[in-house]
Parts: C-alpha cells; structure tokens; sequence
DNA sequence: AATGAATGAGGGTTCATTCAT
DNA sequence: TATGAATGAACCCTCATTCAT
C-alpha cells in the first residue's frame, strides 16, 4: 500500500522538495544571488528537473512566496479558531510574536519573506505587489486584535489602531533583520517580549502621565 | 595653471558624480540587480570610466556604503558635539529619529543602508561585516543616550539599555521597510513619533503599573 | 480475439494519427522550429508516445518525408497507367500541374515537400538526397511526357526536354512558394494554367517565328 | 591618414564583416540551424563581439535580411536610371534575369533570401512581411517592364501583367532552388534563358496560333 | 502502448572585466 | 581621462532523448 502511494506521489514529492530547497537558498541568498544550478546542485538533481516542475525562476519564487506566506498566516491566524474570540487581546498579540520568532528561529519562513520582500521593492512589480498585500492583512489582522482590546476596554481608545500595527509590525521585521545580521548578539525573543511589554502598557495605560517628551 | 587645476578637479568631480549616481541606483535596485552599464548610462558616461575611478564592481559598492554609513553617523551624532552632553536624554532619542526621517524620506541614505544591508546577509562577507559593524555603532549610540538618561535619573534604572537599544533600531529600519514598500499608506514621521512617545514612555515611568503582557 | 486485434490496429492507428499531426507540424514549421513536444502535444499524447513509434526526430522526419513524397508521385503518375500512353502530351503535363495544386491547395503535401527540401538544403545530407533524388523523377517524369511529344510530332524536337522539365518544375515550386507566402494574392491555378499555356505554344510551335529573346 | 582612418573605421568594419559571415551561415544553414557560437567562430570572435554589436540573433537577421534584400534590388534596378528607359522590354526583362543570375552563382545573395523566405513562412510574422513587401516590390518592378512594353507595341495587349510578373518569379525561384539543391546538374543560366525566351516569345506574339492545349 | 520524471547538451543572452588607443 | 571593442564566464531556458513503470 505504502509503495503505490509511493508511487503516486513521487512526483508530487520531489515537486515539493525542491521547493523546499529553493526557498532555502532564496531565504538565504535573495533572488537574484541564487542561480536554478545552484538550488538544482542544492536538491541533487539537474537544472532540467526544475523546468520540469516549474515554468521559470519566476514561476518557482511566486510559488514558494505564496507557499511561505500563507503557511505563515495560517500559523498566525492559528489562534483565531482556537482561542482568537474568547483570548485576551494582550496575550493574542503575544501568540503573534511567538508565531513570527518560531519561523524566524526554529524555520526560514520570516527570513525568506523578509529578504525577498526587500529585495523585490523596486525590483519585481508583481512580487512586489504580493508582498505589499501580505503586508496588509499583516497589519489588518493585528488592526483587529488592537480594536477588539479597544471595543472591550482593554485597550484605551485614543489610540490609532493602524499606525500601533505599523508599528508592532515595524518592530517586528527590524527585530528580525538584526537577528540574521547578529544572531549570536541579537537576542530576538527578548527583543520581541520586551517590545510587547512596553506596547501593551502604552495600549493600556490611562494617558494620565503628563510625560512623554513627544511633541 | 587654473586649466591643470581645473583637469585634476574635474577628475575628482566626475569621480563623486558617479558614486552619486551609483548610490541611487543601488538603492533602488540593489546591489545585483544594478548592473555597471546601468550605473554607466545614469551617468553618461561608459563603462571604461568607472573602471578609471574603481577598481571593480564590489570596491565601487564599498566606497559608497561607507560614504553613505559616514555621512548618516556624522549627521546622527551631529548633536553630540553641539548639545549632545547638554540636551535631554529624549530629545537626543528624538533627534536621532528625526535624522533617520530625513535621510529615509528626503534622501535615499536610508534606503541605500537598509535594502544593501538586507542583500548582503549571507551573499557578502566583508559587506556584511562593515554593516553590523556600523549597526553595533549605531547601537552603541543610542545606549550611551539611554544610560545617560539612567545617570541622571530621567530614565528609570531596571532597564537592559542595550535591549532598548536594538528594539529603537528595530523598530527605525522596520518602519522605514514599511515606507518603502508603500509610501503613500505609511507615513514613517508619524509612527516615528508614536513609538518615540511610547518607548519615553517605557523609559520613565515608575514600574508601578501591575500590568504589563499577558502570560 | 477481436479485443487483441483491436489493440494491434490501435497502435498501428494511433502511429499514423502521430505522423499526420508531425507532417502537419514540420509542413507548418519546418524541421527545427518543430519541437517533439509540439508534436506531441498536438496530438494529446506525451513525448514518450512519439518515442515509442519513432526511433527519434530525424527518423520521424524520413518516414514523413517518405510517406509524403510517396504518396505525391503516386497521384501524379496516376495517370500513367490509366490513360498516360494513350493521352497527348500536353494533356499529362496538365495534370501532373493539376496534381500539384490539388496537393498545395486542398493538402499540405507540397507545402511540406517544398518547406523541407529548402531547410534540408545544407543541413542535412540523408534528406537533401532524399529530395534529390524525388526532384530527378520528377524532371525524368516530365522528360519523358516531353520527349513522347517529340517523338509523336505533338512537339518540335529542336527542345532540351532536361531543360524543359527543369523550367516546368522550377515555375511550379517557385509558383507554389509564392502562394505560401500570400495566399490571397496570388492565384495559384491562374500562374500554372497561364504557364502551361506559354510552355506548350513554346514546345508546339515552329521557329518560324523572327522574333525569340532580346540580345 | 589611411592610419586615422582605418582607426576610426575599425568597429564599422568588423561589424560589416560579422554581418557578411553571418549572412554566409543563414544563407547555407538557414536561421534556426545558425547558432550565434557558430558565426562567431566563423568570424573567429566570441558570441559578446556579436552581442556588442548586434542587439540579438533576431537583430542580426533584420540587418541581414534588410542589407540583402536593398542590395539585390539597387542592383536589379540599376539599369532603371542607365537605360530603363530607353532599353527596349525584353532586354529588361533579361536584365533582371541576368541579376538574379549573379546574385545566386556568384554571391550568395538570392540563396540568402529564398532560404530565409521560405523557413520565415509561418515562423516569423516580421519577417515573413518583410519578404512579402519584398516579393511585392519585385513583381511590381517586372509589372511596370511588362506594361511599359504593352504601351509600346512590343508587347501585346491581352496578358495579365500581374499574373505575367509572378509566373517571372515563380520561375526564376524555382530554378535557382533546384539549382541550390543540385548545382551540377542544374544549370541556372540555361534555364532562366530559355524561360525568357518562351516568355517573350509568349508575351509578343500575335494570339492567331489556334494551338494551346490549355482549356 | 504510453506516461511521468529526469538528464545533459547546447543555445541565446547578460555582464563584469580588460585593454589598446 | 575616458572610449570602444572584445572577452569569457555564468545564467536562464529549451529540447531531444532515456528509462522505470
């Protein structure tokens, strides 16, 4: 039984590890610095192999973006069924960095995205445009979570839910870049937690303090 | 003799016109996707004369990365010299924001240090060591501000200053990446300015507060 | 029993069904710009299929050129039997030029021969003798009508029937080429009827005339 | 002086030479069966030398094309300003023969054209109208000879000139193909004498022969 | 009788680089 | 000080061909 399934499959397999392989050196090198020989050379197969499983570099970056994208948003969006409308907004926001270290660390989900969204910028339109997208649900989701701590009085309400999800997604990214630069002196779950330690308590805190030294 | 002087200046002139016109195109595109005929043509001139002014592709990158890395350093710690040691320890935070505003929006230094220094990751040895080289500065930078903000007691004392450290640059370059990709959506002054507004925040206040993450 | 037979002339059909699609193709394309797969897909089936009833491409190619050339003479000589003896002269050169537009209009028997013959011209020794021996029994076909003219009277003999047959042939596949070309302007049967015309009042007549060629 | 020019010439003449060994390579093998190495290293330089100078393999062949194609009708048109006028029709229409004739024996010219035209049929629109505009401007050049010579009285008056003018071509194509194809055999010069002599022949007589055999 | 997967050679093209002038 | 011409390596991609199933 094994062996027709096996069989039935093989071809869908070695499909998906080389884009495994490809996302890996994509993640690692960029786009442009990872040439087909090199992911070919990479999976032990021959550049043919590649072409095909896949219509062009192109096809096989647009393909292991969405692939990495979407197992990445599926990640985050996790806790919604599970626990998303009865959980704490603080602690969502929490399982939200938590899913972005873990494929930042334990995979190269974020890294892949990270490196080919700044290499894509003025680079490829149409990756570009995905990219930005993604950014976008990002940014919605977390929209949500900070209004939904609004609407129950979590949060207080003066705040602007899109500029604090640019930000907690600003600190995010920028958190990350430093980790690959630096891992051994970037200490990213600490960066992350410290950072959520501070925004939650500007999302929560009576603006009473007549602090601040912002204009 | 004005005419000798005027030949060697004009050497040197055109030498820093093509490094200029270099820099934008690396900015915009990136080290790889930049060829030397690309640079070449922005600037008029063929290719045989960047390789009178560089030795090759890769010098022609260094140079203007550190010029870049100078200027920018030279422009943040401006203030040292001036009011450094006088000013408040939060408007010497503001003020590194606003250079980095400034050089993200009204120049392309920014741009040009950030998406470099995400190609050169893994791609780029020695790129990739002058960069983390200057983000450990630029680090460095801002915990001399947070620590002396602790000394003189205007920032409270439990807080890891080089943790505090990498969560602003974090949170700078994330911001900026979030620009680029969608200047017209993102205003990078105003999320800038929200999390300096937070961060002081975090910075002075009294750990009173029970809150703080959920678990 | 009928299941087994069934399958023998399955693959013998599909065989020929695969080689009308690739004659259709190279007629269409030519050699080199007709790739396997084209064919193939062409005729829904995979490469492999080709590949199990040909022993490559160049093979292919022979067999179709054979088939095609075969099938050609055949029609053209079609008369030969039935009334070729009995006929006159001028009547058979009609219909052998009656043959070739039937087979350039309503088939793509000629479009083939004559695409092929061009590309094979000194790209392939095996073929352009092929082509040239078809040419040879094609003029020694139309020698033979001419010199049975001769001999009966129907014709004057002071004519080279080699050359004869070569400006018949010539006029026939530069006509055809024309119309390949421009299919709406050019009136195929028109150039051929006109050209027999000329051809025949050439081989018929008496050089009495004081006229013939400027200088 | 010879020396300033020579310098200032060299690029142009090693661009004419590459287009003069491309041009032997399509005439003899065709486009597709001409690889870019295989010119360059005809031209004894690597395929950048042609990259340098050339766009792409298509560029090349426009060029190539263009060159032949004007050159091959300043050519047959030469006697146009000399004589065109005053030279009596049929001597014209030897002219062009006697052109053609050159061009096919001596250089390689026509082999270049009719070779290219016909793999151009259905594989390349730009080309394909390129020789279509061509083969236009060709039988509109034997059209005006036909009926200059039917205003005249040299000609009579009852024959299609368009039809006359591609049953011209047709046969000056055909002949040369056979003659690319079997140059021992096949004498070019004969073929295209005696088709002009049956041609005027047919073009001048008086239609009183009740002969014919056409329907 | 035919498919799906893969190979390997070769082709077109780009590009950093060199060098004579 | 800079150009024009050329090189050669590497890259993306196509395609005829093979082979296990």
């Amino acid at each position: 039984m094994e062996h027709v399934e096996a069989k039935a499959t093989r071809g869908e397999d070695s499909r998906r590890e080389l884009m495994k392989v490809a996302i890996d050196c994509f993640a690692k090198y960029g786009y442009q610095a990872t040439s087909i020989d090199r992911i070919a050379k990479a999976a032990g197969v021959t550049k043919g192999a590649l072409y095909y499983h896949f219509k062009d570099k192109e096809d096989l970056l647009f393909e292991a973006v969405g692939n990495r994208i979407g197992q990445f948003e599926r990640r985050v969006a996790g806790d919604k069924g599970a626990a998303g409308a009865t959980l704490d907004p603080a602690a969502r926001l929490h399982l939200v960095a938590q899913s972005c270290l873990e494929h930042a660390t334990k995979s190269n989900h974020r890294r892949f995205i990270v490196t080919l969204m700044v290499e894509a910028l003025d680079t490829n339109d149409r990756l570009s445009h995905q990219f930005r997208t993604m950014m976008n649900r990002f940014r919605q989701y977390l929209i949500d979570i900070i209004k939904a701590g609004q609407s129950s009085g979590r949060f207080r309400k003066g705040i602007d839910a899109t500029l604090a999800a640019q930000m907690y997604a600003a600190t995010i990214m920028g958190a990350e870049i430093q980790y690959y630069q630096d891992p051994e002196n970037v200490d990213l779950g600490r960066i992350l937690d410290s950072f959520l330690e501070q925004f939650v308590l500007y999302l929560s805190i009576k603006p009473a303090a007549p602090d601040g030294g912002a204009a």
